[in-house]
RNA sequence: GGCGCGUUGGAGAAGCGGCUUAACUCACCAGCCUUUCACGCUGGCAUCCAGGGGUUCGAAUCCCCUACGCGUCACCA
């Protein structure tokens, strides 16, 4: 057969040599340690956790090291693609405060390596597709979808192992003529790789993050470009990476099976391989097992869950990063108020093993960051988060800049301040109480206490409420009336005797508290009186007095 | 079914042949503090590193087997 015939047959309208590529996108001009990387998301029009997991390791890597940490838009499916997904993922990932040095932007490509969307770069592909033919490594496949499928179904019945592969290869050995009189006539085929892999023979492939790993050779002659002329993944994975001059791939660790089919292209274009960093996958605790995370089921695989819930992007970051890299919680504890980018990020401190996805941690760590945020800057976030996810709190919460200032603040200061905030959506909720307009009563009166007893308290509480008390002068007269009604004054009396009382000074500052805040949990009562304002406390044990 | 990856507590994990009576963080539980809830503090939470064999004076750490979990086997990425 000859090759370079049948290359000039398949690929008329190829151009440039690869010789030319390699000059056209040269070796990057980078200190020797700069490593650089890349995300390739597909334009769906979704992107989630796992996006961000890999962009957060792409992005440390990159930056850290003085290195490129650019953007590929893999769109070589059209049939996945969605209109405006390059605008969600960059918005999507901007929110997060990952920002590239190169690759797709919303106006164009920004690079010197590009295009870097990946049907833009058909012609490149084909360049080097065709030098596959030219050296024998590749040919055309005319079977249909349905011939395939057939083959699939004889494969199971004779219980061998799936794919086009060796005999089952068929189209492997055409000759010139046939592929000829076949293409005049239209007909329509894919270009397959000619593997000439060993089944039995397995090949090292050194993961920066698992170590040396033995994988089965690829045997199969796997699809290099689909009917449409688009390369699949794998063929375009390795020509890009090759001509963006990416030093580090990192993917999730579901592409490991497929790895082979990755070296053994390199190793056929006689090209330096990638060092490969196959990342765990985020799970998820279902009957007892694990999962791998999933669009359908997971509303908190999607990135937007997390926006829409109002999650702070640097406890996302936190949070992943404990995950990425244990040692983080340690650094954190050393260096409370570093900036989290000053964590020196390593491949090394990966763990391989399926994570569990855990919104607890993440909350917490949601919150330790809050408490160390000044109000200032949570009134701009949570403003602007409302503005799009509730515009009537927005509205509410903007009307009086300086009374919301002053409800984030409640107890927040001195040696042990409260962690209440958790995310905006949470927040919201939290302080709802202190606007007429959400002010609801969510809890019923503590059980010793009847609507008749309420109402005399409240009567009580009217009578002698001062604002000008201090703290101790004010919590004095709850006492007064705590005792005159027959409660005990100190809790721990009513519990040792509770025949001797109606109950305790927490039944009667609870029956308070929810009258100025509508729960049974609150901050400091008089703290948020004080905020409250004289006019809006009276209103409000008013109105539960005429309820 | 083939191939591969993984397996330390409820979760994230440290651990790299003796320093381990298995760190740290979250969760959970108990107690203290306290007008509620939080916050904070104190203590508890794996007699043991999936199970079984080996190697070794000595193993969570090295080897083998088994089990389980996960992934993958598309003209999807």
């Amino acid at each position: 057969m000859d090759y370079q015939k049948l290359a000039d047959l398949l690929f008329p309208d190829v151009k440039l040599s690869p010789a030319d590529y390699e000059q056209i996108y040269p070796a990057r001009q980078l200190a020797a340690n700069a490593k650089v990387t890349r995300i390739g998301p597909s334009p769906t029009g979704f992107i989630h956790l796992g996006n961000l997991y890999n962009a957060i390791i792409g992005e440390r890597l990159a930056h850290q090291s003085n290195g490129i940490f650019y953007l590929r838009i893999e769109d070589t499916d059209s049939k996945r693609e969605v209109a405006g997904a390059v605008e969600i993922i960059l918005s999507a990932l901007g929110f997060f405060g990952i920002h590239f040095d190169e690759g797709a932007t919303i106006n164009g490509d920004c690079g010197k390596y590009g295009p870097y969307r990946q049907r833009q770069r058909k012609e490149i592909y084909h360049c080097f597709a065709k030098q596959l033919v030219e050296m024998g490594k590749a040919y055309p496949c005319f079977c249909s979808e349905e011939e395939l499928e057939q083959m699939r179904e004889q494969q199971i019945a004779k219980q061998v192992n799936f794919g086009y592969y060796g005999e089952w290869a068929r189209d492997r050995n055409n000759d010139y003529q046939e592929i000829a009189e076949r293409i005049a006539e239209g007909e329509s085929y894919v270009l397959r790789f000619r593997s000439d892999g060993d089944i039995d023979n397995t090949v090292i492939l050194d993961d920066a993050i698992r170590g040396e790993l033995q994988l089965q050779e690829n045997y199969q002659d796997f699809v290099l470009l689909k009917s449409d002329g688009i390369p699949t993944y794998h063929f375009a994975h390795v020509v890009d990476d090759h001509l963006m001059r990416s030093t580090h791939v990192i993917r999730s660790e579901e592409w490991l099976a497929t790895a082979p089919i990755h070296l053994q292209l390199f190793d056929t274009f006689g090209w330096q391989r990638p060092i490969y960093c196959h990342t765990a996958q985020l799970m998820k605790l279902e009957d007892g097992n694990r999962r791998k995370l999933s669009k359908r089921k997971d509303p908190e695989l999607a990135l937007e869950y997390y926006c829409s819930e109002g999650y702070l992007p640097e406890a996302i970051w936190e949070y992943l990063l404990t995950v990425l890299n244990s040692n983080f919680e340690e650094w954190r504890l050393t260096n409370p108020n570093e900036p989290y980018l000053n964590f020196p990020f390593t491949i090394e401190k990966m763990s391989n093993s399926g994570t569990l996805f855990d919104l607890d941690k993440l909350q917490n760590i949601s919150k330790e960051i809050l408490v160390r945020t000044p109000a200032e800057e949570i009134y701009q976030q949570l403003e602007s988060w409302a503005s799009k996810y509730d515009p009537r709190f927005a509205a509410i919460f903007s009307a009086d800049k300086d009374y919301s200032l002053r409800i984030i603040d409640v107890n927040r200061s001195g040696d042990r301040p409260r962690k209440d905030l958790v995310y905006w959506k949470q927040t919201v909720q939290f302080l709802s109480f202190y606007f007429d307009e959400l002010f609801t009563i969510e809890d019923a009166y503590p059980e010793n206490v009847d609507e008749d007893m309420a109402s005399e308290i409240f009567k009580r509480y009217l009578e002698t409420l001062n604002f000008n008390d201090d703290q101790e002068q004010w919590f004095n007269k709850v006492r007064e009336i705590t005792e005159t009604l027959g409660f005990a004054v100190q809790p721990k009396k009513y519990r040792k005797n509770p025949e001797l009382y109606r109950g305790s000074i927490v039944d009667v500052s609870n029956t308070i508290r929810i009258a100025i805040t509508g729960r049974l949990n609150s901050p400091d009562l008089w703290e948020i009186s004080k905020i409250l304002g004289e006019q809006r406390v009276r209103n409000h044990i008013q109105a539960a007095m005429n309820k």
